[in-house]
DNA sequence: TCTCAATATGACAGAAATATGAAATTCGAT
DNA sequence: ATCGAATTTCATATTTCTGTCATATTGAGA
């Protein structure tokens, strides 16, 4: 689950605070409304991947907020997850009939919520899943987190599998430091740019004994590129 | 949901001619009995598919019932879904806790029942019951409640049986501790994350000896992953 | 060819993640 | 109530990764 940008509607600030934390602390971009107003305001200028709606709330009332999105073509298509208390289990049958795509019941833990989150976005195609092939024999998957080159299993650490993912999603187009600095460590790391090519170094380093180095190409005075074609 | 054979057990009469009623009517087999003792001697010479469980019941509480169950390996694996009345909502906080799939408040739909019958039976996992093996020699079997290699029965805690058991269903793919806890200890179970490592640590434990602990791989900064593939 | 800036590379110390043993706690059985 | 097995937490040991630096190498333009 790659960063997501989560727009939590809710009317107790306390829990409001919570969910952002929770969700920013797990990567994702979070705006937090207390009610429905407030909220399609922000949905008429910019469409989160993912609503987290309170069963509960002061003017309109989840359900109807849901259907009343479930309305709207642009909007329909938002995934939305609703918070329902112990006692209001019976907001399930309501919500299931209004397009909810799942319940989370208060109390919940982070783990909890996040495995629905991926749950969700699963069920809703957000394909990532999917194993990543050049036609030299290099392959990644993600599911198994593993990287081979024709069958042969590579090793390699954390970042450098990131930082493989990142080029074999975006093949055959240069980045510089700044941006791979933004999409493999994400936009609060504070390293040095140079860090980039210590690990494009070991990077390198692990597809040579394979013959794929030459996949990573330097574009001096502007960054890197993965591809298949020759320097 | 094909045809299942469904137990009742529910004091008054009337609803469990309407539970029978129901069923039937849905291309269901079932037993109805009016008290847990009952139930008991059923359960003794025939397994069902499926429980609906009142939550009042003369003699053994719901509750306790259901708790008796799930300390009887043969029995745990049924799936229950206990029936509570509106005003006994804090029923499903007990319930939860002693091993409860599912409620349904009184008066409920026949919609409903059905519904919340499937979504259990799914979440249950159809089909649970074949034995699983590695090419390796290792062996599980769900119905014995045994794991071997190469015949040499191993003997392994209730958690790691839990834990290697999800992961010979699901192999080849690298699980976050989150995950692994949501999936083999339930959603709902307040546990650290380190505590992962610690099971990780029995199973690989006991599977060493056979030389199969290398099934068992860690992915760091990720999680765990059973695999035949080495690495 | 020479120079300078950009990149490559190896090494290292600190940080982070995992492994491991053992104590503390929980829960059911007697 | 007490015992004991199983589970969770805790403290510590190990392993692996990271970011930075110092130095070597490369490439483009004068």
């Amino acid at each position: 689950m790659s960063e997501l940008h989560v727009l939590v509607v809710e009317d107790e600030a306390a829990v409001r605070e919570l969910l952002s934390a929770t969700l920013e602390g797990a990567g994702h971009r979070v705006t937090a409304v207390p009610d429905a107003h407030k909220a399609k305001a922000l949905l008429s200028r910019d469409l989160p991947d993912m609503l987290l709606l309170d069963w509960m709330l002061p003017g309109m009332s989840g359900i109807e907020f849901a259907k009343w999105l479930k309305r709207d073509e642009r909007l329909a298509a938002v995934p939305i997850i609703m918070l329902t208390a112990r006692d209001e289990e019976n907001a399930k049958v309501a919500g299931l009939e209004s397009g909810v795509d799942d319940y989370v019941t208060k109390p919940f833990s982070t783990r909890e919520l996040l495995a629905r989150m991926r749950a969700v976005l699963r069920r809703a195609g957000a394909d990532d899943s999917k194993v990543i092939r050049t036609r030299g024999g290099l392959a990644l998957d993600p599911v198994q987190h593993r990287v081979s080159v024709d069958n042969a299993p590579l090793s390699l650490g954390p970042t450098e599998f990131k930082l493989l993912h990142f080029f074999m999603v975006h093949p055959d187009r240069v980045y510089s430091r700044a941006q791979l600095l933004d999409m493999v460590w994400g936009a609060h790391a504070y390293v040095e740019e140079r860090t980039v090519d210590v690990h494009i170094r070991r990077l390198r380093k692990v597809l040579e004994p394979a013959g794929m180095e030459s996949l990573i190409q330097t574009v001096r005075g502007v960054g890197y590129r993965f591809s298949e074609q020759a320097g």
